[in-house]
DNA sequence: AAGCGTATTGCAATCGATTGCAATATAGCC
DNA sequence: GGCTATATTGCAATCGATTGCAATACGCTT
């Protein structure tokens, strides 16, 4: 039943076909109102019958256009792996959603193959119209770099305000004081981080996390700030490291996202730990996990969906030549087992 | 400090500037032996100077391929949510990285939002030179017809033997062969098995189930098996139900699925059930997580980086004239807590 | 009946790179 | 010195669609 084209047809046989030049073809195809309504309807039922479909390269060329944007999700340089965090999985798939939903092709990248220039490799060569990089990283020239060259892009990370490009993310220093702040409601007295602030959105976290502690007249110290990749491993072994040393009087753990939280969970169940009653701990980002984990993982909701739409939303803005702004997403505590010492 | 190129420079600008015809400038840039080394040298230097970039539509139209790859992730029609298994982005990782090594780009779509014809949209209208289809999901027919229709591409799914198609995927029946002989040599006599059976891996997984239990002389009852999505959320509700019904008798769970393991585990934990003492578990995956839940989760591990590179393998194969075949991946049982009665 | 406005359609250039084939130059050979 | 083989380079067509502008036809006004 489904009809084989023996070859591609291309928009001069549909022409042919209906008995029409290729222009009037063009414009009949795309509904342009100058063309006669039913020249239009004739046309149209052509290229539907033979399954026709716009050659998007011969397109795009021709209008400059590629209706495709470029996401790039970067990586620690040294975590030298695939894309691992369920977050990043949360707000790709929203990013993919939306960028459907406006005609736009998404065209993924992980940053550690194209490490080379993705603004020469993407907007240059206009496989793109314009960029979503996802992650600041440790500040990454090469983002800087692209302010520099016109490329309209938008990030997703931490907005210090001092960027000179648009900037989306939540507002984690907020995050985190809402965080400790509620350890510390819970009777916690002396709270480890565990995040590597050379990511700029964790060193806001970690400045939210002293906010936090200053406020409580509570002065933080240095060595309870331990660095950890964003993955359960690093949560697992930086936590058994930490119950090693002196930090055994440890009262509280505020994680920088939930999977290193759920590593540190971990540890201390094997080290028999009670949690939260004998140290409470609160994760950040609210992946699915969370809500199922033994105790229940308290953290810090991060609204993707508005974040994955804003970003599209404002990267289509600058590319219709309007303008891009960072803004910064409200943050909401989330309550469970794993901090709540009272009921 | 950066050159900001006043506007896009094409091929004919950078002919002008090296002093030669373009079909030269063409030539030299790909390093064409045939043109003269000193003039293919100065061409090059002064397109780096230039900071040129070949524009990919042009190269695209004129050579009629466009090195790039649709990676589309299908979905339940019902869970109308953006892609959620942490598995998916494993597989989803290995591949975007494996495409960028061959020289590919990634162009990702979700189904949800591209239900209408992506043979369409992707192949005919040469937006993509092949696809790379995850998940059969409730055998879509759209991929059937996409095996009529010529084009080139593979499926990461269930390999029955039957498809017209090639078909890359774990063994599943295999995998729940051994996951549940593994139950039944913990001393399990009663194993339920959670997970979608309108999906073909699922199926496969049910067919693997029954499988080991026959082979202990077990008949299974088709009341232990119920349906249930691939979530967390899914697993959990659905052994809440479990519990609260007949099914008290329980003392093995084999989710098809670590995220549906994982709700499971909390249903359990939540009626103080002992896991593994009282009630055994086992799931499918072996996402990063599943080693730091409480007990860690034991679990059949799919080979994601094999699977990835072959998919991409088989797929370019095709694409230059040859052929692709299905191939079924071997897995292997991780043996955790969750299940692990003796020592 | 001439003049003019409107509706519809087509011509031809254009987007930027690639490539078959022809043209030219140079060298080597007898 | 004439001739052929080889090394380089350029001409011009091509990929498939879009679009500014010109062309045509038709109807209506006075």
């Amino acid at each position: 039943m489904t009809i084989k084209p023996a070859k591609t047809m291309t928009l001069s046989d549909i022409a042919r076909l209906a008995g029409v030049s290729e222009s009037t073809a063009s414009r009949a195809l795309r509904d342009n109102p100058v063309i006669n309504a039913q020249t239009r309807q004739k046309v149209q039922q052509i290229a539907a019958d033979h399954q026709f479909k716009v050659n998007a390269t011969a397109r795009s060329l021709r209008t400059q256009k590629s209706h495709t944007i470029a996401v790039i999700i970067l990586f620690d340089a040294k975590t030298q792996q695939a894309i691992t965090d369920p977050f990043l999985l949360d707000i790709l798939g929203v990013i993919a959603d939306e960028l459907t939903r406006q005609g736009y092709d998404m065209l993924l990248s992980t940053s550690k193959t194209t490490d080379k220039d993705w603004r020469s490799y993407y907007f240059d060569s206009k496989r793109a119209d314009g960029l979503i990089v996802i992650g600041q990283g440790e500040h990454d020239e090469r983002v800087e770099q692209l302010s520099d060259a016109g490329v309209p892009f938008v990030v997703w990370g931490a907005a210090t305000g001092t960027e000179r490009f648009p900037v989306i993310g939540s507002d984690n220093r907020q995050g985190a004081q809402l965080a400790v702040t509620h350890l510390l409601a819970q009777g916690c007295k002396r709270i480890a981080f565990l995040g590597d602030i050379r990511h700029t959105e964790i060193e806001m976290r970690y400045l939210g996390y002293q906010d936090a502690l200053q406020a409580a007249g509570i002065k933080p110290e240095a060595k309870l700030q331990l660095n950890t990749d964003f993955t359960a491993q690093a949560g697992y072994l930086q936590t058994q490291q930490a119950l090693f040393n002196e930090l055994a009087t440890l009262d509280g753990i505020f994680a920088a996202s939930d999977a290193i939280a759920m590593g540190a969970m971990k540890a201390l169940l094997e080290h028999n730990i009670k949690v939260p009653q004998q140290l409470a701990l609160v994760g950040f980002d609210d992946i699915a996990m969370s809500a199922y984990c033994t105790p229940s993982l308290t953290t810090v909701k991060q609204d993707t969906h508005a974040g994955g739409k804003l970003l599209v939303a404002q990267l289509l803005s600058r590319i219709n030549g309007g303008k891009a702004a960072s803004q910064l997403l409200p943050v909401k505590l989330i309550e469970r087992q794993s901090s709540l010492r009272k009921h």
